[in-house]
DNA sequence: TGTACATCAGTGAACGCGCGTTCACTGATGTAC
DNA sequence: TGTACATCAGTGAACGCGCGTTCACTGATGTAC
């Protein structure tokens, strides 16, 4: 493989070190995929021989996928079970926000993996995205169910770029809490204000 | 290491299953750090020995942050040329935030690097993100420099949100542009309509 | 009641791969005398 | 002007590691006769 290249002349052997650089970046212009915990680690943790996952799993995808969805599961039931189905949807709207960014401050590592990485491609159209704007957009007042979309949408970024940057930039200066700024950015959302 | 766990008796071969899946969602509780390219591609890329690397960088964690720096001043770079300064702060504002969603569009990989991830150690309190939040900072109209770190945390996060799910959920139904959501978003804050 | 057998829930060794890192080397280019 | 030598910009083979996956096996537990 070297020999593409031609060796650098004398003086010029720092060029090679901003060719590196270059070439990182250019690798890095497609998305950079999340590794999951490796078979072989999950298996340690359970004090059993990697093959042994085998006897449940095809593949290590096949057990990422399984993954995933437990975790997809166990958020669902915990946006659930904040949900006062009895409040006004403002009301509902607010405790939804709110149960979600704590489960990502709970469980960063699986936030990252449901909402960080492209969708397994199966589950298009139902993965954890998509479900979730459902849930936001039926407790949004707009009669257009597009508009109630696009909404639940903006939503969805803002919540999630609360959730995402607190977990990756903890040491910036976060004064209030993760709520409070998803509430700021949600309230003033057309629509929303009018209904509370 | 297996022997730690006692095999199951006839019928319960099954729960080593949700063993396994519970042991990954334990081993995803810490946050999974994105894997940047490997020295090894970075060479190939080059047309290089792996070996010729260590001419430049003692390590690839001294290559990985001269790719960092690299990024984040080409990012800086294109802020700065998209800031009409002669303009109104409010259209600063809006500038910035299209170039910088712009930037995080066609370079999603190395986004990812930038604001997916803890910073290096020793760029403590000059990262990527401090730097960004300054810059914002410095155009919103509040008196109070306290007020206008916390609005400008907000914007990031608003901007952010929009950036990371364009990248990790194509799929969804995207119906506006990414500046018009990180527009509707960032509108609502306090004392930036007061502004425009 | 005893025994042969099937099944279940795994084990353990091996494979080939890509990785970061090391180390001795090579061959062209410049410099000293 | 010629030649010995130092330096520069790398190469290439090797190391030990963790990984996903395969395959032949093992030993306890149940079932059939």
């Amino acid at each position: 493989m070297p020999g593409t290249r031609q060796r650098r002349t004398r003086g010029e052997g720092e060029r090679l070190r901003a060719e590196l650089v270059a070439a990182a970046i250019d690798l890095l212009l497609e998305p950079q995929p999340l590794p999951a915990p490796s078979l072989r680690a999950i298996a340690r943790a359970c004090g059993v021989a990697p093959s042994a996952v085998y006897m449940h799993f095809a593949s290590q995808d096949a057990l990422n996928y399984a993954v995933i969805t437990e975790l997809f599961g166990r958020l669902r039931a915990d946006l659930d079970a904040a949900d006062p189905e009895a409040a006004s949807p403002a009301e509902r709207l607010d405790a939804l926000l709110g149960a979600y960014l704590t489960w990502a401050e709970n469980h960063p590592g699986a936030y990252q993996l449901l909402f960080e990485r492209p969708d397994p491609l199966d589950t298009e159209g139902e993965g954890p995205g998509l479900d979730l704007l459902d849930r936001l957009a039926r407790l949004l007042p707009d009669t257009d169910p597009q508009a109630r979309r696009a909404t639940a949408l903006r939503i969805w970024c803002a919540v999630h770029g609360v959730a995402s940057l607190r977990i990756h930039k903890p040491s910036a200066p976060w004064a209030a809490t993760a709520r409070s700024d998803a509430r700021a950015l949600v309230a003033g959302l057309a629509g929303l204000l009018a209904d509370t």
